[in-house]
RNA sequence: GCCGAAGUGGUGGAAUUGGUAGACACGUCGGUCUCAAAAACCGAUGAUGGCAACAUCAUGCCGGUUCGACUCCGGCCUUCGGCACCA
């Protein structure tokens, strides 16, 4: 860092303070302005805020300054996600409280932001740990529940044996947990769930309507949705009034089933009737796979292996009789649980059938060759064979015909499957919101009362909270015992409690009515604010948070608390900062540079510009703070220089002569520039053309006006004030202002002096650049060619060859094709 | 394996979307100022050859289209994300 004339932080709690006078985060609600609602995802208040928080923080600031001055009411809240795991940590290993952990990090954050001199409308600041707003998380989950969109289902869940919980499916990251990395195991319990299958395809239609979002989020969801169109066939098993359902995508390949196979967890087991000795044997296959751990289930090395279950099924197209297997590559939470073994055109059936010794019956073959089955199955698209009355067409076009049939015939009918899995919310944990339901022994699941609630999460003092594989709320007797709300009896409470991506799916929603304790939120001011215009956020939650927050907008909708599909219309993704060694900062992973002491070394607006510079903010950075060297002598050589200037207010300036005119037509490209790189998020490029204009105005200060470097250094801290906010202040004050440069209108380009009078040409030889004159702007391609021929190195060229032709880029280059 | 993003000087990164590759910075080297240092200021800085003018080569690799390719097309390689037996 270099020595600055000015002490940055000394002007910092002047116009922090002034900022608030003036009222200049608030949202005005004014009904004659253009409404924009900003928001930046939440923070998990895990300490102080580290560089990667900052950036995504600095990024929201730039454009709301840069939008209220251009005439918007901007609504940007500002809350913290502050449920969750390392609360109860920090209490177990520090022996700190959870809620005092938390508010406590909550306090050191929010100072560093306001510090910092972030406009944040602090009025309405939302904290989900707080009982103003989980009271109404859970009144979500009731009215999911009163809608048959939450509920209980026993099933193998998704268990972190070092967190000592259950774990949705997107918390689940390479079979581990997303929280402590340990390999996830199965175990069976009975969870809530919320149905957000139910919703796949509105989310998937919905991601149309998002033309704002990155297209990579939006084929991330959709793969993550996974819609699959195909038909589900009923098998009758023989010798039994039963039968099995499969579902394919793949129907043209059905006079090749040469087998069936059902996930261990299949209920039809259950059903079947077995001698015991195969009875044991199944059994005994069944308890295997399900210990085993899921990495070693699925692993694609994994040979295939199952048990006949000495059951057959009948093909109802053929009627050929196949061997009836359990197999543990077979998903039990996908379709039917079932699938037909086509091993000559699927690589899994292939394998399994090799092993096993069945028969392998190909009934598609290549267009123009012949497929060898050492390369394992043929999977691809190909014409029909040995399928009946169905051979010898395109196997697109029998699938339609084949499905056709079935449909007709009543085998089966056409079905989607997603990929999407239901919501699974419980979680054996303390630090979360209580699950608000009763179970009674005579009424079965009662939900509490709404004027119960909120169901008040007891004092961490009077509950045990070191992980013991259960709910650590169940021990405590105060709280589980409750009067059945519908017959008086006693009952007990639920003692799990909620995903805390329950409590940031609807927060954004919360920020248009955060006081009201009456309602969730008044539907007109949700339906006026909403939905968020610019979302900011990390790419990390596209299967997550992104979804989740999306399905219970449109529940809420549907359930006619709000008038719109989609939470959020822009979204924007900013990078990840990064350590030397290329590692997302992040408090766990012990390399997060802390905001506050870096604030308090060089000040606000200095840590902003060193943030913004490092590169364009949808890509990654490599934390350094090396780049505090080069915006330092830029914010010092800015000041130097704007306060010599900043003397007369001057608005509006023509030009008086050639100089002036040239830093003119510079400025006005600046003006240009930054308003577009704010706008899509080119921080780094705003800055640097910034920066060639000031080196500009240094260069030809001698050549310039008084008043008209006045006249520049008003726009230019107009424009470079999202940036720099405190030190821009201070010039602007310069001028003898009183009011805030953010209330200034901020400037637009004269469009018509965004380019010099004369232009560079650039003189081509076939290709090659040989040399390059000035001309008058707008030259005639003839005046140009005529300029030229007479140009000394062209006539070089040309001595020993011939000018064929020659190619004219108005304003920037003319290409000679000279031949021999 | 499938889906997505990316590969440019010593470094971070620019390039009006097919038209001057390397803007703007950092760093390095040389100079001015200074007793000295820091800061500041001025100059040089892709590589190779040449005293020089200049020439040749350069945007992961190989081809192609074009007057002209970092940009478009075909085929690879590498890195990073997401998914992972989804039938």
């Amino acid at each position: 860092m270099v020595d600055m004339e000015r002490d940055l932080k000394s002007i910092q709690e002047k116009w922090n303070r002034r900022w608030k006078e003036l009222s200049l985060e608030k949202f005005k609600n004014d009904p004659g302005k253009k409404k924009y609602y900003l928001l930046e995802m939440f923070a998990y208040p895990s300490g102080d805020l580290h560089m990667g928080h900052l950036r995504n923080y600095v990024i929201g600031d730039v454009l709301y300054r840069y939008k209220i001055m251009n005439g918007y009411d901007v609504l940007h809240p500002v809350g913290w996600d502050a449920f969750g795991l390392p609360a109860e940590g920090a209490a177990i290993k520090r022996g700190v409280a959870p809620d005092k952990w938390t508010y406590n990090n909550i306090a050191v954050s929010s100072s560093t932001l306001k510090k910092m001199g972030l406009l944040y409308d602090w009025d309405r600041e939302v904290i989900t740990c707080r009982e103003d707003y989980y009271k109404w998380t859970q009144w979500i989950f009731i009215k999911l529940y009163e809608n048959g969109l939450a509920y209980r289902k026993r099933s193998y869940v998704n268990w972190c044996p070092s967190c000592q919980t259950v774990l949705a499916n997107e918390q689940v990251e390479q079979n581990k947990c997303w929280r402590c990395g340990s390999e996830i195991t199965k175990k069976e319990l009975e969870q809530w769930y919320f149905k957000i299958t139910s919703y796949a395809q509105r989310l998937l239609d919905g991601l149309d309507l998002l033309k704002g979002w990155p297209e990579n989020i939006k084929t991330m969801q959709k793969n993550w949705i996974g819609r699959s169109e195909g038909v589900t066939i009923e098998f009758r098993i023989k010798n039994t009034d039963k039968s099995i359902k499969v579902f394919t995508t793949r129907p043209d390949t059905i006079f090749g089933v040469t087998f069936l196979a059902v996930a261990p967890e299949n209920e039809v087991l259950r059903e079947l009737e077995f001698d015991s000795d195969k009875r044991e044997e199944i059994e005994r296959y069944i308890e295997q796979s399900i210990k085993k751990s899921e990495i070693e289930r699925s692993s694609t090395e994994k040979e295939k292996d199952g048990v006949y279950t000495g059951y057959n099924c009948i093909n109802p197209l053929n009627n050929r009789e196949v061997k009836l297997f359990v197999c543990d590559y077979v998903l039990s939470g996908y379709g039917t649980g079932a699938v037909m073994g086509v091993p000559a055109h699927d690589q899994r059936d292939f394998e399994f059938a090799k092993k096993y010794g069945i028969e392998i019956v190909q009934v598609i073959r290549p267009k123009d060759s012949v497929w060898d089955f050492s390369n394992g199955a043929f999977v691809d698209e190909g014409i029909t064979i040995n399928s009946g009355e169905f051979s010898d067409m395109e196997s697109s076009v029998m699938k339609e015909k084949v499905t056709d049939f079935i449909e007709q015939k009543g085998f089966g009918k056409r079905s989607v499957n997603y990929r999407l899995r239901d919501w699974l919310i419980s979680r054996q944990r303390y630090w979360g919101a209580p699950i608000p339901m009763i179970h009674c022994k005579d009424c079965g699941i009662v939900p509490v009362p709404e004027q119960d609630l909120p169901v008040l999460l007891p004092d961490s003092s009077e509950v045990d909270f070191t992980p013991k594989g259960e709910s650590p709320l169940g021990s405590h007797k105060g709280f589980m015992n409750v009067k059945c709300p519908r017959c008086g009896k006693s009952a007990l409470r639920d003692p799990d409690t909620m995903d805390t991506f329950v409590d940031s799916s609807w927060y954004q929603l919360r920020y248009a009515d955060p006081k009201n304790d009456k309602k969730i939120f008044e539907k007109e001011l949700v339906d006026k604010f909403l939905p968020v215009d610019m979302y900011i956020g990390g790419a990390e939650h596209a299967n997550g948070h992104l979804i989740y927050f999306r399905f219970i907008t449109k529940v809420l909708k549907d359930l006619g608390y709000l008038s719109f599909e989609e939470p959020a219309m822009a979204l924007f993704n900013q990078g990840m900062i990064m350590d030397k060694n290329g590692k997302v900062m992040s408090k766990s992973a012990g390399n997060a540079v802390p905001v506050g002491p870096f604030v308090d070394k060089y000040g606000s607006d200095l840590a902003r510009g060193t943030e913004l510079f490092i590169g364009p903010a949808g890509k990654d950075a490599l934390w350094s703070e090396d780049g505090i060297t080069g915006i330092s002598r830029f914010l010092d050589r800015f000041d130097k220089f704007a306060s010599k200037y900043n003397k007369i207010l001057i608005k509006e300036y023509v030009p008086k002569n050639e100089m002036e005119k040239k830093v003119y037509v510079k400025l006005n490209r600046t003006i240009k520039q930054v308003g577009e790189d704010i706008e899509n998020f080119n921080h780094n490029t705003a800055i640097a053309s910034l920066m060639e204009l000031l080196n500009l105005l240094y260069k030809e200060e001698q050549n310039l006006s008084f008043e008209f470097l006045n006249f520049v250094i008003y726009k230019y801290t107009q424009i470079i004030s999202p940036f720099i906010p405190h030190l821009s202040e201070e010039i602007y004050q310069g001028f003898n202002e009183k009011d805030s440069i953010f209330l200034t209108q901020w400037p637009e380009f004269d469009k018509n002096n965004l380019e010099d009078e004369k232009v560079t040409v650039v003189i081509q030889i076939n290709g090659k650049v040989r040399d390059r004159i000035e001309i008058e702007k707008d030259s005639s391609s003839e005046e140009v060619l005529k300029e030229a021929l007479s140009n000394p190195i062209v006539r070089k060229y040309l001595q020993d060859g011939h000018l064929e032709k020659h190619i004219y880029v108005p304003n920037r280059l003319i290409n000679l094709i000279v031949k021999k």
